[in-house]
DNA sequence: GGGGTTATTGACTGAGCATTCAAGAACTGG
DNA sequence: CCAGTTCTTGAATGCTCAGTCAATAACCCC
């Protein structure tokens, strides 16, 4: 190494991971990522390589975020109502209504590289594990036999239109009846089957 | 009138429908509007005086479409059970899995005009209003006292999911799962407070 | 302190975008 | 069949986009 860089890196993505967020990928310029990260065309390019790997990267970042926000050291229900709760209070608080990066750029991943498609959906399939896990968790501690499949689907329903009806501005209390209405289900489904 | 119009107005709509619908409303480009409804440029700016029209025509259209067929005769749970269940099929069974025109333009709704942006929100205005008439009716026919709000919180969520994760190309197991996950909360609840 | 390597700079490129418009074509009423 | 009106045509306009590159700057090692 001769020269070093300039800038941060991790500050960089940030920086992409902003832009993203709240400008969706097509809206998202390169004269708008220089603006969020400090950096020039030229400096971005060198370091990323094109638009779309920047968003992969931006992509990664987010998806490490909110596994940082979603890890809980509760258990079972307990667990699974944390997540939820969470999830709505993440969507609700932000000022900007952003929603999700993930579920975001979904529609408009259609023409994107097998590699950006994968770690959209590697995102949601984290989504979707982690709720399995609590609900299996929930059924085991209950000694009960529920559906796992069928509330998974739910509790896994309830998260993804939380985040989408948060960035199209649904008020908090829909957002929080959602939540309310997964956990009691899955409250129901467990009294139900002890 | 002198000269007539050569193509018809409904068809140039359906056109344009099909277009957003399939690309989203930036990755639209006016030539591929062109190509989608047959007319030029001109024609099209004649018609329609901007892009962000075209699309509001398109979003009108597809409500439309979409009220046409939620339509049901039947009642209570029945109609609920059969809205879903519709939701899921119309979804599943398209192949280019181009989910819900109105769901995949919030994201990118942010910068658009407040006429098209309301256009949209009572795209998701009606759905909740529809699905909020049959839990009503549910409730008064078997007689029982539920939280309606939160059901149709629940309601409402499982036909976004349905949507949303039709798009990214879940499988259709998953969004049956939801469906049913749903009607089950809802006979649940309704069963418990008969 | 100089040679070799890498980072930064910002103007530049070519393509594609939404939108316009002047010219010509098609029709109606008189 | 002509005057008047509206529609169609497609090239042109000005802008913005993603991505490039030659010049310059910063640093390390010897």
């Amino acid at each position: 190494m001769v020269r070093p860089r300039e800038f941060d890196d991790d500050e960089a993505a940030e920086g992409l991971l902003g832009a993203f967020w709240r400008h969706g990928y097509a809206r998202t310029s390169i004269p708008t990522l220089t603006d969020a990260t400090g950096l020039l065309p030229g400096s971005l390019y060198a370091a990323f390589g094109s638009k779309e790997v920047m968003f992969r990267i931006a992509v990664e970042r987010y998806i490490a975020e909110i596994r940082r926000a979603l890890t809980t050291e509760k258990r079972g229900l307990d667990a699974l109502r944390h997540v939820l709760d969470t999830v709505v209070r993440l969507t609700a608080k932000d000022p900007e209504r952003r929603g999700c990066l993930v579920l975001n750029a979904i529609p408009e991943s259609t023409t994107m590289a097998p590699e950006t498609r994968q770690a959209l959906q590697g995102g949601l399939d984290e989504m979707r594990r982690l709720l399995r896990g609590h609900l299996r968790e929930a059924a085991a501690d209950a000694g009960a036999r529920i559906d796992v499949e069928r509330l998974e689907a739910l509790c896994f329903a309830a998260a993804v239109s939380t985040r989408v009806l948060g960035r199209a501005g649904q008020p908090r209390r829909l957002l929080q009846g959602i939540a309310d209405g997964a956990v009691a289900a899955v409250r129901d489904a467990l009294a139900q089957a002890t």
